[in-house]
DNA sequence: CATCATGGTGTATATGATACACTACTAATT
DNA sequence: AATTAGTAGTGTATCATATACACCATGATG
């Protein structure tokens, strides 16, 4: 499952659903794994193949097994999320949805879907995953509309960069982004821990 | 896999393998999933099999699913952990090892019990989990202990009575244990948050 | 040149985390 | 009966972190 933020909503890519069952529901992208085939190799190549997306953050979420999840038989989904930053677009039958306004999905997809913004979220202030939603470069007014986006609450503007910065999970690019009713920002690309 | 605090030590339950491959070697318990069984009745019913552990708090790990961590074949293992109180016996093959005096394991299993360990440790101080470790009642000195052993620091006493009882964590039964060369102490049980 | 929209900054307060030492009580020993 | 040993239980001062809050500067636009 792959999120991003646009607009200042967090959004989710669902795949509509053509084949039963379940035809005709939106459903988080899948597919069996092939021999051989590593996991996260699996997550990869299917987000590539449904939506062409790659070179993306990966993370598995965990694995979901109730006996009755798929109507065909007892099948393991070993679920994966993954985060993209926004330069994306809808292809063919999958389609981005905010988080807070979901269609109705099919199998046990919304139980998925609920354990992974948990998951996002609480880790959103003690890893670096929030920087997977943003290009290489961003402002910190970038940084914290992402953030707000993910949790659903807004932050206060000095309080925010105090933190960021004196975290030093950030550093200055030196490069100012123009355009706009307002001065130029600077651009602080991420500095990975360690 | 299941752990244990005894002795100001937490501990891990091995299984000393008896057929190829890794015969010899210890490995966390585990058995193959049944038609229409639940992922957790799983984890459940081998801890029940091997060890005759039972009424345990049991949670999932993450999944395992390199295609060379068994040489028969590409196998996932969907990884549980148990958390069981100190009052069990070695049974059969199963022995308990000091966390930080483990022998060499089969298969991938070094890096499964790392991550356990890692999620315990993360785990502890935010949520309840610590408490499956003790008896229905205990001490806050054993508590303390039980914290100390899983996170191997020391922790300060008033510091450690303090925030606990602040969290209102627990409540006090009103019984206190004798025994031993010093005043009898409180007994708490743990109160489950809302 | 006026307007608009965001960039960027500091301080005071409250809250939570840490460091630290002694007396009281019971059991066991002499 | 007196002594010893070992843990129970308690408070305060300090430091670090989190929160609440408002204004001026700048560049683009018309």
């Amino acid at each position: 499952m792959a999120f991003r933020v646009l607009e200042a909503a967090l959004e989710l890519l669902l795949i509509e659903r053509r084949e039963p069952p379940f035809a005709g529901n939106w459903t988080l992208p899948g597919a069996f794994v092939h021999e051989k085939e590593p996991l996260e190799a699996t997550a990869a190549r299917v987000l590539g193949e449904k939506a062409h997306l790659e070179g993306i953050y990966l993370e598995q979420l965990a694995t979901f097994g109730a006996p009755d999840r798929d109507p065909r038989g007892h099948v393991l989904s070993v679920a994966y999320f993954a985060i993209v930053n926004a330069a994306t677009v809808d292809e063919g039958s999958a389609h981005w949805f905010p988080v807070d306004a979901l269609p109705k999905t099919g199998f046990d997809h919304d139980d998925i879907i609920a354990t992974a913004v948990q998951r996002l979220r609480g880790k959103l202030t003690y890893t670096d995953l929030g920087f997977a939603f943003l290009p290489d470069t961003f402002t910190l007014t970038e940084l914290q509309q992402a953030w707000q986006a993910i949790l659903g609450t807004p932050l206060d503007k000095r309080n925010f960069r105090k933190s960021i910065l004196s975290q030093q999970r950030v550093v200055a690019t030196g490069q100012k982004s123009s355009g706009g009713a307002h001065p130029p920002a600077m651009r602080y690309r991420w500095q990975p821990k360690d």
